[in-house]
DNA sequence: TTAGGGTTAG
């Protein structure tokens, strides 16, 4: 039936073309020629009316106009008109070419009509690798992972044979390294793997489940030529935390003379960011101006600001931002209440939700941690009760957490055990664990007792935990509870994450580790640190051996202290740095209450501005204060 | 007609 309708076309297509100089006494003739031309103008009503007129004529056109009105369809998100194209295409027996078929298929996906596209993929007899190919990609698209695989299997079974495309598309399904190591094999057995879209997919894919060594691996296998592919590379490093291996495959980039672009750019100050190396983030901005008005590279490099404890340069970027979305919102609020400025991050807020724009769960995170910081009790709990009720946002455990902290700093211990208890979600480590930082500050120590058991059932291994609880027995002076605590820890093999401290001097990243004396300045260092303790003690400083561990008397309980990997760090910075120049110091620990007093006095003394950043927030000490307001 | 890289918390 459909040959005999396929024949027709052919005829009337000539008849068209032949008569276009003159008249054109055939009405089917005259009524594809008007097809064709509005097709091609990307007159879409006009089109749609002249193929209606055929359609009651029951005439086709030719494939490449149809897949031109397509075209016209998806550039106008004319979803109604692009279904009459199918309905127009299947009926009266009439079958479109396999291409055609395609484009249709590629069409509801564009759509985002994956139901559709389905449908009619299965009412086709004869499926090429285009066809599979759309619908895995479809689907790999749409994270529908197991669909994405299933395809390729039932493709494979049907003895159709993938391509690159198909490799490329498939490899984000992956979801788990047997499946990605077996795909891996079947690349390199079907000579696919030096293509680069399959290479940048094979690293992205490694990547992302922290398989950076492989990713490497494929990297290192051939030279390339794709600025692609070095970028998929650089983000892989940037994303997986390892910020110093990403600033080298830059470097190695850069030596190989290819320009770095937005995609570039933004790895390079994630890795910045991990690092905090704020004057190398500058210089990297100075390439960024290039990219004016890049969305993604603007939010990056306000987020690089903000960890690198510099809000003042953030906030310069936000302000000549144009176009600002959820995102950049977002980090400059957590920015600000990380760097101890909560009032102005919930004002930030506010300014947001005025501005018409959505908060989103990542929002809200930074504006109950802006509260919990600040001991906003009304507040974080008006932000909290309304994240659900005003914007649909479920509070998730991150967000019980914050409330639990903001709670527990105010030392409202039993309403933030009340409030674990109402977890829909339920508690989980970190969410004890903010509990004992409450219970530590307060001195609770039975609760604190509760809460250790909680997180030690959880996650016996858990170094923090014991950590804190030994801390919470040594502060109520039960040393035999430290020193049980101390055994259990030595028969499971515990050990303690030593403290560590970096600061960048003259762009170099100087490290400094409990316990380790290999830095080349440190007896200087510790001479200075002597003469600066002496003089600190001579304006009041005492120093607080409430945060010391072992069971040691008077002197030793202070040596003990002076060991602090941040004091080693500031005292370096101070020797170094001019005093015009701020010293930044980031660490991987809490900084403890000793460092805390004697940041502020030597902030106060050497009339310095001091900045330490901990895992959770910053620290500014200038004239004897510090941004967080002893409160952290 | 089918494919690749970048941003927010902890």
């Amino acid at each position: 039936m459909h040959k005999s309708a396929g024949f027709a076309i052919k005829s009337f297509r000539s008849v068209a073309y032949h008569t276009s100089s003159c008249t054109l006494p055939n009405p089917s003739a005259s009524l594809i020629h008007e097809f064709t031309q509005f097709c091609y103008q990307r007159n879409l009503p006009r089109a749609m009316e002249a193929m209606d007129a055929m359609h009651k004529h029951g005439i086709w056109a030719d494939s490449i106009t149809y897949s031109e009105l397509i075209k016209c369809c998806l550039a106008r998100g004319a979803v109604e008109q692009g279904k009459r194209v199918h309905k127009h295409l299947f009926s009266n027996g009439y079958h479109p070419k396999k291409f055609l078929i395609n484009v249709l298929i590629s069409m509801y996906v564009k759509f985002n009509m994956l139901d559709d596209a389905r449908e009619l993929f299965d009412q086709i007899p004869e499926r090429d690798f285009v066809s599979w190919t759309t619908m895995i990609s479809a689907y790999a698209n749409a994270k529908l992972n197991d669909k994405a695989l299933e395809f390729l299997i039932l493709m494979l079974r049907e003895g159709v044979k993938p391509n690159m495309y198909t490799y490329s598309s498939v490899l984000r399904a992956c979801d788990g390294l047997s499946n990605l190591k077996q795909l891996h094999a079947n690349i390199i057995k079907s000579g696919l793997d030096s293509d680069i879209y399959v290479r940048s997919a094979l690293i992205d894919i490694y990547s992302k489940w922290s398989q950076t060594g492989n990713a490497l691996r494929v990297f290192n296998e051939m030279a390339t030529e794709d600025l692609v592919i070095w970028n998929s590379i650089i983000a892989g490093f940037a994303q997986n935390g390892d910020s110093d291996e990403a600033l080298k495959l830059f470097k190695r980039m850069k030596r190989a003379g290819f320009p770095a672009e937005q995609a570039t750019l933004t790895s390079v100050l994630r890795a910045c960011t991990g690092l905090a190396l704020l004057e190398l983030g500058r210089q990297v901005h100075v390439h960024v101006f290039k990219y004016d008005q890049d969305l993604i590279l603007n939010n990056a490099l306000l987020d690089m600001y903000c960890k690198c404890g510099s809000l003042e340069d953030a906030d310069t970027v936000f302000t000549r931002m144009v176009v600002k979305d959820v995102i950049s919102w977002s980090t400059m609020i957590a920015g600000l209440a990380q760097n101890g400025y909560s009032r102005e991050a919930l004002r930030l807020f506010e300014s947001m939700k005025v501005s018409g724009l959505k908060p989103n769960y990542i929002t809200f995170l930074g504006a109950l941690f802006a509260c919990s910081h600040a001991g906003l009790l009304e507040a974080g709990w008006y932000h909290f009760r309304s994240m659900k009720k005003l914007f649909g946002v479920d509070p998730g455990r991150e967000h019980y957490c914050c409330m639990i902290d903001l709670l527990g700093r105010a030392g409202k211990l039993d309403d933030a055990l009340e409030l674990i208890n109402e977890m829909e979600c339920g508690p989980d480590v970190a969410t004890w664990r903010t509990l004992l930082g409450a219970c530590r500050v307060h001195r609770n120590v039975d609760l604190a007792i509760h809460a250790a058991k909680q997180i030690l059932r959880l996650y016996p291994q858990d170094a923090g935990t014991y950590i804190l609880l030994s801390n919470i027995y040594a502060n109520a002076q039960r040393w035999n509870d430290v020193a049980q605590i101390r055994r259990t820890m030595n028969d499971m093999g515990i050990r303690k994450e030593p403290g560590c401290s970096w600061v960048e001097v003259n762009k170099q990243i100087h490290a400094f580790i409990l316990g380790d004396n290999s830095h080349p300045q440190l007896d200087e260092i510790n001479k200075h640190l002597t003469r600066l303790i002496q003089k600190l003690k001579g304006v009041g400083y005492v120093p607080d051996t409430n945060f010391v561990l072992q069971d040691l008397e008077g002197e030793q309980r202070e040596d003990s202290l002076r060991h602090h990997s941040e004091k080693l760090a500031l005292v370096f910075g101070l020797m170094s740095l001019s005093k015009e120049q701020t010293i930044r110091i980031r660490k991987n620990l809490r900084i403890c209450g000793d460092c805390h007093l004697f940041a502020k006095l030597v902030a106060k003394v050497e009339h310095r501005i001091i900045v330490i950043r901990d895992p959770i927030r910053y620290h500014h000490f200038r004239y004897g204060v510090c941004s967080c307001g002893d409160y952290w």
